[in-house]
RNA sequence: GGGCGCGUGGCCUAGCCUGGAUAUGGCGCCAGCCUUCUAAGCUGGAUGACCGGGGUUCGAAUCCCCGCGCGUCCGCCA
């Protein structure tokens, strides 16, 4: 049982007299006391609800049938609210024992196997930092859900079909094969085709040309544009993986559809009859007949030479990963809401499973959306030099003991998991404007303030040695960070289940601050409660370890 | 025109699902704290916010309705 649990427990259990009395056998929603007014609270509200009676009174009575237990010590009732005061002993030794046997970082066990995808961005150039909320909720939901102990696999669908991979593939042949980092070479040549079919009639013909060779499966042209696809991929998952981020899978678009797995969708479609034919014989679902409306409800399913379109090979795409998991998680941009639903509403159509989703807003400049045709874009390798850069400088300043390399290696895991921690802090819905003085910002909110707290500890802990675990939070300020810390089991679960990873940002941000007021107010080394003091210490590290994993920001043992 | 998302101090942000104890945290500003474990930290101060209007309720940032603003989508592109 994990110490929230046991908390919950030991709350029922001294308030069964009263709860029998009352007859009422709910749930019972614990949250933290406010300052002064004990440990934990009970708002009687709910309560009160179901049972229809005065919440006050409810307090009251719960008050009178009060029976302190191991973990309960005391109540009081103020008004429709009851504080109980816990045992400080009990309770210490129940987080700590749940650290120690790593109970306490374990999750529940799940039998689901989710299949996680993020990123998923055409492969015409590299990435650039409009996008790099994708990959980061991606990664770090997965993370999450990991520690919640899911069997999750992270997949990105790489959109190889259509005329952009080709035209890509098209200027490789015409303008040279990179050497290296072939987005950064291949988006120029994109750009250049874009405006060659513009003004060169002859280049159009061609790039027509391969487009049609292509999608009849002319095995030159898409040995090709795999190739090419390949190597720009391989420039994305250079600039992931310095994130820390890698991907489980990838999954071709061009698979699915040369697999034929396509044409059964819009042959199952065709037998539910739902599809309507326009004037030229493409084919159409009207969506206004799903609830959706608009200037125009109809959404294309085939062309009217019978080629499939973007949505349509997603659902081919989602029904294979529903075959591969049992459930499915997206997370895409709110660009692509609709075609969401309209997946959705498709699967369902075919009796196949829908995916949950997460959108994010957009990350724009302030001057407006970021868009690589118009040259007004950040890309993530920039960001995260610069980053890096400045974290190095601040390394610089403030340590002349350490070796380049070592302070190179602080510098890179400080500036990286910054940027990781800026973005994920922040709801996904909610817009954002990139600003370089807040992405660079490595004080109060961010993941230096964290990986400091981490290292001062450690510090700490290097210097004690050998000591004994022994423990009890007596003081209020050891007694504040061990309930912190207690809290770490039920802020991974919420997150998870809610797929919202800011709750964990929030939760270590305020873990840390709790460790920052306990290094001030209490000497550890040079205490007589030096051993507790460690224990408490090195226990903080333990749960912090645990959490900065599941958000995707370094460790550093020193900083 | 319609759908969806968002709107909280000068700026950013939590809380909204599940209504309830003085609305979270940060940035910025001012004044302090390194002869004790790392000052990327900490303390104090000033300013001062739930987009507007109705409604439901004993009670609304939270639920409902009507507006307004911003974003996004409504392609036989991906």
């Amino acid at each position: 049982m994990n110490p929230n649990e046991l908390v919950i427990e030991s709350v029922r259990e001294s308030l069964k007299k009263g709860l029998e009395e009352l007859g009422y056998d709910g749930a019972l929603d614990i949250q933290p006391a406010p300052e002064g007014a004990g440990d934990v609270a009970l708002p009687c509200f709910r309560i009160a609800k179901t049972m229809k009676k005065n919440p006050v009174e409810i307090a009251k009575v719960l008050a009178d049938g009060f029976v302190a237990n191991d973990i309960v010590e005391s109540v009081s009732s103020q008004g429709p609210y009851l504080n109980f005061n816990l045992s400080r002993k009990a309770f210490s030794d129940a987080v700590l024992s749940a650290i120690d046997d790593a109970s306490i970082f374990r999750g529940n066990k799940r039998k689901e196997k989710v299949l996680l995808e993020h990123t998923s961005a055409n492969p015409t150039g590299p990435l650039h930092v409009g996008r790099a909320r994708n990959p980061i909720i991606g990664d770090t939901t997965a993370r999450i859900m990991r520690a919640a102990g899911y069997d999750v696999e992270t997949e990105y669908y790489v959109d190889d079909v259509g005329k952009q991979a080709v035209m890509v593939a098209w200027g490789v042949e015409r303008f040279g094969e990179a050497e290296e980092r072939a987005d950064y070479l291949y988006v120029k040549h994109y750009q250049r085709v874009n405006e060659l079919m513009e003004s060169d009639e002859e280049a159009k013909e061609s790039i027509s040309d391969w487009i049609r060779r292509y999608e009849n499966g002319d095995a030159e042209i898409r040995e090709k544009v795999r190739k090419t696809v390949n190597e720009m991929m391989s420039g994305i998952l250079m600039s992931l993986k310095r994130l820390g981020i890698e991907l489980d899978n990838l999954a071709y678009e061009s698979d699915i559809v040369f697999s034929g797995k396509v044409d059964e969708v819009i042959e199952g479609l065709k037998s539910k009859g739902v599809l309507q034919k326009d004037e030229s014989g493409a084919l159409y679902i009207d969506l206004a007949d799903y609830g959706v409306s608009g200037k125009d409800t109809r959404f294309f399913i085939t062309r009217s030479d019978g080629t499939s379109l973007y949505s349509t090979r997603d659902v081919a795409y989602h029904i294979d990963k529903g075959n591969r998991s049992d459930r499915m998680l997206d997370v895409l941009g709110e660009d692509h809401r609709l075609q969401s639903k309209a997946v959705s509403i498709m699967l369902n159509m075919l009796g196949a499973r829908e995916p949950d989703v997460m959108f994010y807003a957009f990350v724009g400049l302030p001057e407006g959306r970021m868009s690589t045709r118009k040259g007004r874009v950040v890309y993530l390798d920039d960001l995260m030099d610069e980053a890096v850069e400045r974290a190095l400088e601040e390394v610089r300043k403030r340590r002349d003991d350490l070796s380049e390399d070592e302070m190179r290696e602080i510098a890179e895991a400080v500036g990286v998991s910054a940027i990781r921690y800026n973005i994920i802090r922040v709801q996904p819905e909610k817009r954002m404007v990139f600003k370089w003085e807040d992405a660079l910002n490595f004080e109060g909110e961010s993941a230096p303030f964290i990986q400091y707290s981490y290292a001062r500890a450690s510090s700490i802990i290097r210097k004690a040695g050998d000591f004994e675990r022994v423990f009890s939070a007596e003081e209020d300020g050891e007694w504040r960070l061990l309930r912190k810390m207690a809290e770490y089991p039920a802020v991974i679960e919420e997150a998870a289940e809610k797929k919202k990873p800011h709750i964990l940002a929030a939760y270590l941000r305020d873990l840390a601050s709790m460790f920052n007021d306990f290094y001030r107010d209490y000497p550890v080394l040079s205490s007589e409660k030096r051993d507790a003091r460690l224990t408490l210490t090195d226990s903080f590290r333990k749960v912090m370890r645990a959490g900065m994993d599941a958000l995707g920001i370094r460790v550093l043992e020193r900083m």
